[in-house]
DNA sequence: TTTTTTATACCTATAGTTAGGTATTTTTAA
DNA sequence: TTAAAAATACCTAACTATAGGTATAAAAAA
């Protein structure tokens, strides 16, 4: 890196907020190169290649989800520097950025100078986030305290049943299983999201991204 | 207009989109002026006092319902073609916003060639959609069947009470009315919206953001 | 290999919802 | 002012869900 530009690539299935984002980085190319890549598999091969130093992933991508995708970057380049960088407003969603390895996550209402404080706060190896995502991160909520519950897959499948509005009845046949047994993943699920009936677990869910 | 530029507007709260949009429009500077805005109000003064040919309107503002605001666009300047752009793909959304008044809906990951393609044919007086989001017009669901199910004051009032998981007994509390009531409200709503239960209702509210 | 977690299944009792209507009053729209 | 829609309330019957547990087997993790 002595005396190279800093690399950075910006991976969002938005050609609009790539040409933003290169728009807003135009005063730095002094500093940065940028590359871009409107899907994550392309990126993936791209890094497999190339040293990138810091990437800019989107949350929703149409071959990837995006939290998948940023284990997987930083399992193949350990020292790529991940930001966040969505609509997504979840404090739950957030976080699992975090926990898959980012160093940081930007809302896309981030303004230009606020963008180049937090690339740089990456690239000193500091957590960084855009102002709103701040206040959405210190926010303590109901959500946030029950953030990303932790569920099997035998719940998440029951929970997508549910959210179907399939009856206990339907989803023991569906499943081969006994209704008794249906009903025992249910009263977990309440019991892990801390609610008291179906209708508040798929929203409390949907809240979390989780259907 | 004759040899004036066309006037485009953004009214998008994220600079990166603003940002993008422009550069996508700037081999046709000979062409388009473009302004833009991060919030409605200012754009909504801006209407007031200046003739705009065309807006790119987002439908999630900071201060502002796109839909509500679409309505304003073509009351005070009933000549100004509004163009929804969004990331919202459900399909009741945007038929809400044709409803109000736009003259078509374009997704944000709308291409340059596209994009250009649309402005020209809403100029035309053309109805125009980005391209997937036509397949999405197209696409007839079971959603899109029951497609912004018109509910009542009290129903919706029900249903977001439902929402919080709450039963029926607390709802006639909460309202001060017989628990029949209730039971009634909640009976219609599932016959409004063709669903057998609670959690399907809750789904299909969320589907079409009646929450 | 052992421990922990997940999945499966069962029990009694109670609470809550949905289905199928009918009927009257109040509010809103024409 | 009249008609239509919304809101309110009621009835019987059947269906479904939740609460409070216990218990064993299989799978996964350590």
């Amino acid at each position: 890196m002595q005396q190279d530009k800093i690399i950075l690539a910006i991976v969002d299935d938005h050609p609009m907020v790539i040409e933003g984002l290169k728009s807003l980085l135009k005063p730095e190319t002094a500093i940065y190169t940028t590359v871009s890549f409107t899907n994550g598999r392309e990126f993936i091969s791209f890094l497999s290649q190339n040293e990138v130093d810091l990437v800019f992933l989107d949350i929703s991508l149409p071959d990837a989800n995006g939290i998948e995708l940023c284990k997987e970057i930083k399992k193949i380049s350990p020292k790529t520097i991940v930001l966040g960088l969505s609509n997504q407003t979840e404090r739950s969603i957030m976080l699992q950025m975090l926990q898959s390895g980012a160093s940081g996550y930007l809302l896309k209402n981030v303004s230009p100078d606020e963008l180049l404080t937090c690339i740089q706060e990456a690239l000193q190896g500091l957590i960084t986030f855009s102002r709103e995502a701040k206040e959405i991160m210190g926010r303590p909520s109901k959500a946030g305290l029950n953030e990303v519950a932790s569920i099997t897959k035998r719940e998440k499948q029951i929970l997508e049943l549910l959210a179907q509005g399939k009856t206990t009845a339907t989803i023991a046949t569906e499943l081969f299983l006994s209704p008794l047994t249906v009903d025992t993943h249910r009263k977990n699920l309440l019991q892990k999201f801390d609610v008291k009936n179906t209708a508040e677990l798929l929203m409390a869910a949907v809240q979390q991204k989780l259907l």
